[in-house]
DNA sequence: GCTTCATTCAATAGATTGATTGATTGATGT
DNA sequence: ACATCAATCAATCAATCTATTGAATGAAGC
C-alpha cells in the first residue's frame, strides 16, 4: 500500500474508463443514449450495429459506469448514467478539434456554406427576449424524448417542403443530437437559401440538458 | 460525403484520442511531462519503466498530439502540448472519481487522516491577502521546473526533518503533482500531527499552470 | 573516422479486443 | 405449458495492442 502502488492502481481504473469511450461505435451509441432512453434494439439499428454487438458495446458502457439499464417488459432500456459523463466527451470533442486537422476541416466544412453558431448563453439569452425561434431537427422520436422548452419540431428531411410553418420575422435556431450531427448545419443552410435569418446552436441537446437546462418531453 | 459517414469517422478519430489516453502507463508518463520538459530516459525512470517501453508509449501520445518533443543535443525532450489536454485529464478523473468505488476510497482515504482540500479560487484569495505559505513536496529537480509563486520546497521525504523551517502561525497549504500525488495529503497529516494549520490544494501543479495562472521557475 | 550515448525502429510472442454465429435466458401472451 | 420476442451469453477467428529483445539511427566528443 505504498504511494506508486496506489497511483498506478488509480491510473489503471482511470485508463480503463478512458478505453470505455476508445472506440466509435460506443461513441456512436452513446450519442443516440443521451438523446433519451432506448432499447437495444434501436440503439443496434441507429448506430448501424448488428444486435449482439450492439448489446455488448453497450455492456462495455454500462459496466465503465457511463449508462444505465432498466427492464421495461421483455425490452432493456438504456440511459445515461448521471455522473459527469457529458464533461468527458465534451473535453475530447474539443481536444480533437484543436488537435486533428481533418476533424477542424469536417467542422469547417459546414461552417463554410455561411453557418454561424450561438452558443448556449446567447441563446438563453434570446429566448428570455422572445426574440427566436428554436427548431429542433431531429427525427419526431428523439424531440418526444424530449426538446427545448418552446421548441418546433421539422425533421431534417422534412423541413424542404415545411418551410412555410416557420415565421418569417424572427431569426431562427436550429439544433440538433450534437455537435456532429449534420442536420442543423444542413438546416441552417437550407433556411439561409431561403431568405430566414439562422444559427446553429453550438452544441445539441444532450449538453443542454447536461448543463441542467430547462427539459420539455412530449 | 453523406452524413452518417462523415460522424462515423469524427468519432473513430475522437476514440483515437481516447485509446491515446486509455492506459495506465501513459497516463503516469503524462502525468510527469506535465511537470516539465523532460527527457525519455528520466521518463522511464521516473514511470518505472524499460527504455524503449517508455519510448514507444511516449511516441503514441505523440502521434495523438497530447504531447511534444523538441531535440536537445542527443536527447529529445517531451513536452505537454499546448491544446485541452489537462481539462480532458481531469473529466475523466472526475468520472473516475465519481463512478468507480475503489478510487473514491482511495481518494477518501488520504482525506481521513483529517486532510482537507483548498480550491484554486479560494486559494488565489487568500494568496492575495498574504495569510497562507505555499508548500510544494516535489522533489527539487521538479520544483525547478517551475512552481508555484513564492512557494517553499521542501519534498515529501525531507519535510518531517525540516519542519524547523516553517512559520508556526500562518496556515500552510501543501501541493504536489496532481491530485493522486500522495505526497502532499502525506505531508498535511504530518503537519497536522505537529500542529500546524495545513491543507492540501485540491488540484496539482499542472493544473494550475493549465489554468493559466502565474508559475515561477528557477 | 570512430566511439559513446540517447532514442527509435523492427521483430517477436503473448494478451486483449472486436465482430459474427448460434444457443440460452427471461419476460409476455395465449 | 408453449410459442414468441428481446437481450444476453458462449465460442470462434481475425485484428489490434503490449512488452521485450536486439539492431539501427543521429548527435557529440575525441
Amino acid at each position: 500500500m505504498t504511494g506508486p502502488d496506489i497511483q498506478n492502481r488509480i491510473f489503471a481504473e482511470i485508463a480503463e474508463l478512458a478505453r470505455a469511450v476508445g472506440h466509435g461505435h460506443r461513441l456512436m451509441l452513446l450519442e443516440h443514449v443521451a438523446q433519451g432512453e432506448r432499447s437495444v434494439e434501436r440503439l443496434a439499428e441507429l448506430a448501424g450495429l448488428s444486435l449482439a454487438n450492439a448489446s455488448q458495446h453497450l455492456q462495455q458502457l454500462r459496466r465503465a459506469g457511463l449508462v444505465g439499464t432498466r427492464r421495461d417488459g421483455k425490452r432493456v432500456l438504456y440511459r445515461l448514467a448521471d455522473g459527469p459523463v457529458a464533461p468527458l466527451l465534451a473535453a475530447l470533442r474539443q481536444l480533437a478539434e484543436h488537435n486533428r486537422a481533418d476533424i477542424r476541416e469536417l467542422v469547417a466544412g459546414s461552417r463554410q456554406a455561411g453557418v454561424e453558431a450561438i452558443s448556449r448563453e446567447e441563446l438563453l439569452e434570446r429566448m428570455r427576449e422572445d426574440s427566436v425561434i428554436l427548431l429542433d431537427v431531429r427525427p419526431a422520436e428523439e424531440f418526444a424524448l424530449g426538446h427545448l422548452p418552446g421548441a418546433l419540431n421539422i425533421p431534417g428531411r422534412e423541413l424542404e417542403r415545411r418551410l412555410a410553418e416557420l415565421p418569417a420575422g424572427q431569426e431562427i435556431v436550429a439544433y440538433c443530437r450534437g455537435p456532429y450531427c449534420v442536420f442543423s448545419a444542413e438546416a441552417v443552410a437550407l433556411l439561409r437559401a431561403n431568405g430566414f435569418r439562422a444559427r446553429k446552436l453550438e452544441a445539441g441537446f444532450p449538453d443542454w440538458k447536461a448543463a441542467g437546462l430547462e427539459v420539455e418531453a412530449a
